[in-house]
DNA sequence: TTTT
DNA sequence: TTTT
């Protein structure tokens, strides 16, 4: 049935690539997705949206995304009943990506993207990277 | 930002109208959406998907919706963060309904949806509702 | 690029099966979309697309599908420049269609589908097509 | 009845913000939406879509986009028939947008924004219009 | 007709 | 938890 949701919104962590025990490629992440109207309290107000994507999707979306990119998602909301740990009964929702775009331009995160790859970084890196982050400019 | 679902599915239940303090008209419901693919075990996947509506598409909803009929939903996916009683974090996933639509016909539940409105009716009755039925502006 | 349209109307004939030199099945037909407002005139106001479905889509719309019925359709919008036979530049607009489904129900138009195929049929060829119809697997 | 479009693409053109004969604020452009596969001669295919915006959003538009500048467009579809100098029958296929959103970064066409507003513009102004820049709320 |  |  017809089931297909668009979103756009930044990339909380990057993503990590995974695979399957058959060896299929997968990866999830978040996408904080702002509301257009703030709450009363004058806060803006924000939906934080799990993502998976497999195979070639996730391939990509791993190699070429990372934090705080803009992202265009097209997929289906599907939702997951499982167990937690202490037997309570929990319920998830995820968005199985389709189609990831990009919805910022490439060079906003310039050098960012090695280090948020794992690369081991001393603290003085990452404060330079927090200021850069803070000029991007939404 | 954008963030805009659509989906086609049957009502688990009827609809129920309810009103904030402030008298806004509000109702709630879930909607059975099939995946297109069957599970390894052969069987069908559903996934049952929360919906609210609001003011007049609340009250649309309301009135002529009821269990199992099918829907098609435009709207707006909402994660929403909350505490059970014994003090566990939940999450929700919501979708709020901008409109929506029928997806079937209305001959399909004749019968049913007095009963599911809980009034007894005979068939005499019956042909009453339909020409209500008919004044239906679309 | 993301291009994804989601309409529902209905089709304003039946659709017609034709295949390609190369034998790929191809059909086109016209969804009669409303518009939710009225003009000024207070007349109706109608949007009528053009869809094109493909392969077993276009199979399963060209069996299933006839004259009058209710369709919500999945697909992409496509911009198609050509000349007509005078020789003047004509731009098509076509939504090239993924998904196609029923949005209303069999019952409503049984009757009117075998004489929209242009067919002459008795009331016991009517009841064999009421079989058939039986058998859809949904 | 449902009509529910998003694309991405560049706009071919600046914006143009125009007022009907009451006030109302409307602009056009086209969006170049480009195609996931390639034509069989390897070419990229593109589909020039039309775009119609009104009011705030209308204003928002031309205020903020540019010629080249990538955009997220969500709108319902419409089509136009209209009479050309000729005689001819013409049909117009328009996106009515109701949202539109960015897809690239500020940063790429920094510099061409001023001189595709046709304003005479020195290195002074320009870092005004920066500034300016920085207090857009998003 | 856009752009990387 | 829906329905054919």
């Amino acid at each position: 049935m017809l089931n297909h949701i668009t979103l756009m919104g930044r990339l909380t962590r990057d993503p990590e690539l995974r695979r399957t025990q058959s060896g299929t490629a997968v990866t999830s992440f978040t996408l904080a997705v702002d509301r257009d109207f703030k709450s009363q309290s004058g806060e803006k107000e924000t939906d934080f949206i799990d993502i998976v994507a497999w195979r070639s999707t996730a391939e990509f979306v791993s190699k070429y995304f990372s934090k705080g990119r803009m992202a265009v998602v097209e997929g289906r909301l599907q939702i997951r009943d499982w167990t937690d740990k202490d037997g309570g009964k929990r319920r998830s929702a995820e968005v199985i990506a389709d189609n990831v775009y990009f919805g910022d331009s490439k060079k906003d995160d310039q050098g960012s993207r090695p280090v948020s790859r794992g690369v081991d970084v001393s603290a003085s890196d990452f404060a330079e990277i927090s200021e850069e982050d803070g000029e991007l400019p939404f």
